[in-house]
DNA sequence: AGATCGCCCTGCTTGC
DNA sequence: TGCAAGCAGGGCGATC
């Protein structure tokens, strides 16, 4: 699944193969994948035709192009599945092919956006005054963005009555930390997923938000050099990063530091990996 | 208002 | 063999 790296790889990709082009024709092939444009497919359409593209932006794992008229943006979210594949024209329809947008140019190639499981979508936003996409003023910087406020984010972490892995995938404190790359912080940090954030010290926010930094550092020196194709994005694969995980996904396997069977726990709807050893869980 | 939880979706895997 | 349940999970909206 796309997260934080592969979405700078994408906006990459678009800032190569698609900035500054002139959409032509749009067809909007499944009412889910603009679900966030209220005014329907036909409206999305409609006012995306004729627009040239700027230059992509990315906060946490929400794209967006602004368009020329720098009031309003293209905004993108790849969800679980999605895709955005610069392909020739002509090429054959993927099968979860949901929205092409054409361009009036020679270029001869078209953007695709291409999903399965339909939790991702395009829509038309108006900007705020700081040039970003009107619903999703509430997402926080991301930690690679060099405008994080890390003296802020232990602040919310002291003020807040919530455990550090739920922070980490809050949106509004942290953006672009997904239950992947939150494992992996955790498990650098020693630090099991239900500690309250309450009583967390400042150097022990400041060192986990450095593994967060340093796990998406990773997997983007690994996955942001083979964007250079024709492809915007070819990361249909579940991560080219899975081979350098230390905790997601690797229940009874030994703990990469000590040897302890890692385990795996139900947690919100999903699952935490953690070493039994490394990560004490906080006293009830 | 902060925190929590259910739901959306499809394809692959697992189990009876 | 076939069907059903489980699982993957980001984000939003309803609820307390």
């Amino acid at each position: 699944m796309p997260e934080l790296p592969e979405v700078e790889v994408v906006r990459r990709g678009l800032e190569r193969w698609v900035a500054g082009r002139t959409v032509g024709e749009v067809d909007v092939l499944h009412p889910r994948a603009v679900r966030r444009h209220l005014a329907g497919g036909a409206d999305f359409a409609a006012r995306l035709g004729g627009v040239r593209l700027g230059t992509a932006m990315r906060r946490g794992k929400y794209l967006w192009v602004p368009l020329d008229d720098a009031a309003t943006s293209l905004l993108g979210h790849l969800g679980m599945s999605g895709q955005l594949l610069v392909q020739p024209e002509g090429a054959p329809d993927e099968k979860h092919l949901r929205i092409r947008i054409r361009f009036d140019d020679a270029v001869g190639t078209e953007l695709r956006f291409v999903d399965q499981r339909t939790f991702g979508g395009l829509s038309l936003h108006e900007n705020t005054a700081d040039g970003l996409p009107d619903i999703i003023a509430h997402i926080a910087r991301d930690p690679l963005d060099p405008a994080f406020d890390e003296a802020a984010f232990h602040t919310a972490l002291r003020l807040r009555r919530t455990t550090v892995k739920r922070a980490l995938l809050d949106q509004s404190l942290i953006s672009g930390v997904g239950n992947i790359y939150a494992d992996e912080a955790l498990w650098r940090a020693r630090l099991h997923y239900d500690r309250p954030t309450a009583t967390l010290t400042r150097p022990k926010s400041a060192e986990l938000l450095g593994h967060v930094c340093d796990v998406m550092n990773a997997a983007l020196a690994q996955g942001g050099t083979s964007f250079d194709s024709l492809y915007v994005n070819v990361n249909g694969e579940s991560g080219y990063f899975d081979r350098s995980l230390d905790a997601y996904g690797r229940e009874d396997q030994p703990c990469n530091r000590c040897g302890t069977p890692m385990r795996r726990r139900a947690w919100m709807n999903r699952s935490s990996y953690f070493c039994p050893r490394c990560q004490r869980p906080p006293r009830a």
